[in-house]
DNA sequence: CGTTTCATTGAGTGCGATCAAGCCGTGTGG
DNA sequence: CCACACGGCTTGATCGCACTCAATGAAACG
């Protein structure tokens, strides 16, 4: 019992739902069958109530990442697009309730000004978190540094940018080392992907063959 | 021009900022100064207005992930538990709007008591991603495997569970092959830190150790 | 111009992937 | 009841990608 008196955040099973269920329709799903599909509007968010779900990424070449498994409690289907980029299978006999997204949307906007643009921050933020999952999980470190390179040259403007980060910081984020980074940048330059000059200032060479490398 | 005739999701930033800015105080951070830390409070949301941002989280044995990088317009700091898992550090001089997240929580439950639960999920499963990013990006096969256990074993009870996903699930959860989750399976068994009574059901036998192993 | 820090390049190693058998629980038909 | 087949899991042997260690190059700064 000694061991108890320091309580450990982790200890708490953080994911088992403390609020109330979701007022929708209840759903029975069979073990194995899907209850969306990649691409399917986001028209829906579901709970799960009973069973266990699987959300799993599936790439053109056939590699697999699985987002997250949801358990009873579990709010599952929140994306920010209008496109799903997860699809939800089950993965024993489950029990849902199906919720329409514009319920929530639509209550949000109205109501409260202030908090739509939180929400809508916090789910493109999810968004891109599972984005980065598939990266980590799936992707190979030429393929890492491809979509790093491809992602950052779409927002800090069109064929030139700056890279704001050191190498390191690169690495980390794309669980790397620095060595391998550097690698794969030389490689892409020689390849006539990308040019560099100095650096931290590059130019995409060869954008639609970059997309096709760092897509996966 | 023709490339342009299909229209690419991609090639839309999707985080440069459609929503207005936050109602808060203006800040200015200089280059390389931190403007939380890990363990902080949640108490405060921010805005970029202009400059970049690191988030990264550093662990006890220093290895490092960066979280995500944040340009202008992104709301960034947003955190479901009470004290933060990322630090926040400018790259460059920054302009930031800093809001009090108790304004934005509070709104929320008490004018709508069904997006309350809603958001509160969203931040969930983001946290949830972020930790994932840092398995994935950081850690090794068998870390992988013991940080799967131990969380699958504190939601679904307390010493004994049974995994309703198979090997190529888990697999492609932590970002390995079948071949490399059964080894580490049979590795920590053979160490005494678990005993699987069957390929699907498990017990933990040092939970402690395995939390230690888990970490990182 | 020297010093420091960050980035690149090279050589060798090791972890996890790949390829390839076996193993085991389950179901099916003789 | 046993023979067989099938799918999921485990174990072994080998390979290769990314890491490690080490040296060099290139900016930034005093």
């Amino acid at each position: 019992m000694s061991a108890s008196i320091i309580s450990i955040d982790r200890d708490i099973p953080r994911r088992s739902s403390d609020c109330q269920t979701l007022p929708g329709a209840r759903r029975r799903i069979a073990a194995g069958k899907e209850i969306y599909a990649q691409d399917d509007s986001t028209t829906e968010v579901y709970q799960l109530v009973s069973g266990a779900v699987r959300t799993t990424h599936l790439t053109g070449d056939g590699r697999r990442q699985v987002g997250a498994f949801h358990y009873p409690g579990d709010i599952f289907g929140l994306e920010y697009a209008d496109a799903r980029r997860f699809s939800a299978e089950a993965l024993t006999d489950c029990e849902i309730v199906v919720a329409a997204r514009s319920s929530l949307q639509g209550l949000d906007d109205s109501v409260a000004t202030l908090n739509g643009p939180v929400w809508t921050a916090t789910l493109r933020q999810l968004e891109y978190a599972q984005d980065h999952l598939m990266l980590l999980g799936r992707k190979t470190a030429c393929e890492k540094v491809a979509a790093f390179l491809v992602d950052l040259a779409g927002r800090l403007g069109g064929e030139t940018a700056e890279l704001p980060m050191s190498r390191q910081d690169i690495a980390d984020y794309l669980g790397l080392t620095i060595e391998t980074v550097s690698r794969m940048v030389s490689h892409l330059q020689a390849k006539g992907f990308v040019e560099f000059l100095g650096s931290r200032r590059f130019r995409l060479r060869n954008h639609e063959g970059l997309r096709r490398l760092a897509a996966a």
